[in-house]
DNA sequence: ACATGATACTTGCAAATAACAAGTGACGGC
DNA sequence: GCCGTCACTTGTTATTTGCAAGTATCATGT
């Protein structure tokens, strides 16, 4: 039998080789980028995440760390013990996602009217 | 009152005016994308996105149609009116994507093993 | 010592969404 | 008329989401 005890970290299931395919079914959802993006403005505790402006519910922000630990694209790393805290880096694989964000800024900005302009050093960020 | 009968496009909220989350809200889901990278290889037709290896459900299928043209990331043209046949195409709002695109098979390609190189006219295309 | 508060989660449950299977309507060919 | 194709729609069930509330671990104040 499965055991599916606690919050299950996902599927990881493939669809097909495809690369855009393969990379949906790791972060084609509505939150996953949002934390990506976070991340790469420099937020990296639970709290932090849970601040920004689109609101993520606290059991889909602990989901989604736990799958994107578990896909590599960010690494958990304690900081203290005596509460134990940690904090949520990204990796070179998430730091890859870089030029797919810059690029989604500049397409939202362009075709969907009302978007912010990114901050400067947002869209200087390199991998 | 709201008419919401048969198959609702979407939700359609912004969460916020971040170009990353209103993106999302617009096309993170696992199947948008997989349609638009469909009709960028040249497909346009019902029939021609059941056919691709993702396998999507036919129900799926016309929701997205639906939502992509409330959008405005594709457009339906009939091309026949004996049996009403119609085509799916990208606007210029949907090539747009292009970028985001080859960005993300590139990323794939160096962060997810197996995953398929595109072929080199898919590579080369532009907006 | 004990209550209060902060941080980082987990759990339960209702609501929304997705997947699967089957059905419908408009034709075209035989 | 009957069969098949195409483009959907309609049920029904399974999975995922969102919201509210609860739990565990410690720090700090009194």
């Amino acid at each position: 039998m499965r055991s599916t005890k606690k919050t299950d970290p996902s599927p990881s299931a493939t669809r097909s080789g495809c690369p855009i395919a393969t990379t949906l079914d790791v972060l084609g959802d509505k939150w996953t980028l949002i934390l990506i993006r976070d991340m790469l403005a420099g937020k990296s505790r639970y709290s932090d995440f849970l601040g920004s402006p689109e609101g993520i519910p606290t059991n889909i922000l602990a989901n989604r760390l736990k799958r994107m630990e578990a896909a590599g694209l960010v690494a958990k790393r304690p900081y203290q013990t005596k509460p134990p805290r940690s904090e949520y880096l990204l990796t070179a694989m998430g730091r890859g996602l870089i030029p797919v964000l810059h690029d989604i800024c500049q397409w939202a900005n362009a075709y969907i009217p009302g978007t912010w302009v990114p901050p400067r050093d947002f869209m200087e960020l390199r991998p």
